[in-house]
RNA sequence: GACCUGGUAGCUCAGCUGGUAGAGCAUUACACUUUUAAUGUAAGGGUCCUGGGUUCGAAUCCCAGUCAGGUCACCA
């Protein structure tokens, strides 16, 4: 037989079923009363239980035989006899020899009656004494085994096939569920801090006819009807902004942003960023309240930093850019103008382009030699003024401007600042951002915002605004190096 | 975009310097009424990622492509 050798018996058992009179996927609902985890916990012998799942194990001993089903809470051992299990619509003499044993599979949804007890072996089972067949499978599972002592042998561990069959690797790999459970649970918990302090969830535009907030190659559309391009957005910001304008004191929105470029284990085409604007606050109040979320969020998830130790709810460190990198590099780049910056690269065996403009420079320092060595939660604030084009302008240190990141396990997490609102320094900034992208990448897809610059006329409140990174933050609470990892169905090149 | 590694049965993998394609689990058949990585006996199952080349002969060597992973570069 070909290929599909085993999906052709499969078919053969489904025709086979129905011809027992036996719909293979019958419509009825079916009623259960109980699930695994829950048998598992509150065990009582002999109690009467109704439960539905995924048959994953069949161990046939002669007239007996041994199951495991799985639901959506876990694994529960089921014990089937010949003489006392009854499948309705099937003959007496053909439920265990016929059904049970020749067309029954591993990978079918069944439904289950009967009653609770325990093995010789002292595993909590469940005695069928009613078997109803509720989803035939014709596609054989991978075969993962899982020892008493947990440990798994043959393994469905082929990232390509676990990322592109993302439902296959959820039924088999156990640990896989957990992290999306947990994910679910993490935003939550973000969603349910915001609303305790009355800010509002809002929805904003996902096609933007100006793709702002941000720069980077966004996914361009096109509408029929109203003959124009649009694009996906790269950033929700300047539609928050124009909600403070309109009286709005905090909003935040999970942001599904889409970005046209590289893709590795850290980037998705798509991703989450959490972003949360306050009015009449500054970027010192956004430090002290992300604080706060975070460590709440630590001690919740028990995240553990370096060596395994159970985070300890220290107050985060803070340090600025410019001292950081005198730290970590023993340069006191302050004043520095671009020649030096080179010279200092050169030194330290930096690579650089000479294209770049000074904050790049600077910003590529921090990248090379500081970022790294932070692995505890620290704010590094007061980055350059040219490379953040929407924050204030410091109050009072020079060139500076008021701005922070948070970086933990040598990776950025989020990304505040003050936010700008005076519209003419606003207008004036962006124009000088486009002009340096464009010379930099021939990127002729950049435009300002016009509707954004007289919103801001109308006049903004002071307002301090953050984004965090949700896939990164997932990724750091569940301990994986992918983003992948943490994403249903990352995205893949299709097949063939 | 550059480089490195990999793609063999439904799954996990082996396959040496080129010589008829292998194992475990799964599947099929038989046995077995408390097993749990069930067990025992037997059987079936392959576009060796795709396309070229070298060779009497290619899963194996060479070239190109493709998909994935990794490193780097680029990128908020």
């Amino acid at each position: 037989m070909s290929l599909s050798e085993q999906k052709i018996i499969r078919i053969n058992k489904l025709n086979e079923i129905k011809i027992l009179g036996i719909n293979p996927y019958p419509s009825k609902e079916y009623l259960i009363n109980n699930t695994a985890e829950n048998i598992r916990k509150n065990f009582i012998n002999k109690k009467k239980v109704s439960i539905a799942g995924r048959l994953m194990r069949l161990r046939i001993l002669g007239k007996a035989s041994f199951g495991e089903i799985k639901d959506h809470t876990g694994r529960i051992q089921i014990y089937l006899n010949k003489d006392n299990l009854y499948i309705d619509n099937v003959k007496k003499e053909d439920v265990y020899n016929v059904f049970l044993k020749k067309l029954l599979d591993i990978g079918d949804i069944i439904g289950i009656k009967g009653f609770l007890f325990t093995t010789k072996m002292n595993e909590i089972t469940i005695n069928v004494k009613e078997l109803t067949l509720l989803s035939k499978s014709i596609r054989p599972l991978p075969q993962v085994k899982i020892s008493k002592d947990k440990k798994i042998y043959d393994e469905f561990s082929d990232v390509e096939q676990r990322y592109r069959m993302r439902y296959v690797d959820l039924i088999v790999n156990d640990k896989v569920k957990n992290i999306f459970l947990k994910r679910t649970k993490i935003i939550k918990k973000i969603r349910n801090f915001l609303d305790k302090k009355g800010y509002i969830e809002v929805d904003t535009p996902i096609l933007q006819p100006i793709p702002g907030g941000a720069v980077a190659r966004p996914f361009i559309t096109y509408h029929n009807s109203l003959g124009i391009p649009l694009y996906l957005r790269i950033a929700n910001e300047l539609y928050l902004k124009r909600l403070i304008v309109g009286g709005f004191n905090g909003v935040y929105e999970f942001s599904k942003n889409f970005r046209n470029e590289g893709m590795d284990r850290y980037h998705n085409p798509e991703f989450t960023v959490l972003e949360l604007y306050v009015a009449y606050k500054d970027y010192y109040w956004m430090m002290n309240f992300t604080e706060k979320l975070i460590t709440s969020i630590f001690m919740e998830f028990n995240y553990k930093v370096k060596h395994n130790k159970i985070y300890d709810p220290i107050p985060f460190s803070r340090i600025s850019m410019l001292d950081s990198i005198k730290k970590y590099t023993g340069f006191d780049i302050n004043n520095m103008n671009k020649s030096d910056l080179i010279k200092i690269c050169i030194v330290l065996k930096i690579k650089y382009e000479n294209k770049w403009n000074k904050c790049k420079i600077i910003e590529h320092i921090f990248d090379e030699k500081c970022k790294k060595n932070y692995v505890d939660p620290t704010f590094i604030i007061d980055y350059p003024i040219e490379m953040s084009p929407l924050t204030k302008k410091h109050r009072e240190k020079k060139n500076l401007s008021e701005r922070f990141e948070l970086i933990i396990n040598g990776q950025e997490i989020a990304n505040a600042y003050s936010e700008l609102n005076d519209p003419i320094d606003q207008f004036y900034r962006l124009k000088k951002q486009i002009k340096y992208k464009k010379e930099l990448k021939n990127n002729n897809n950049t435009f300002i915002d016009e509707d954004f610059i007289r919103s801001l006329e109308f006049g903004m409140p002071p307002t301090a605004g953050i984004g965090i990174g949700i896939d990164r933050l997932i990724m750091l609470l569940t301990g994986n190096k992918s983003i992948q990892e943490v994403l249903f169905f990352p995205q893949m090149r299709p097949k063939k």
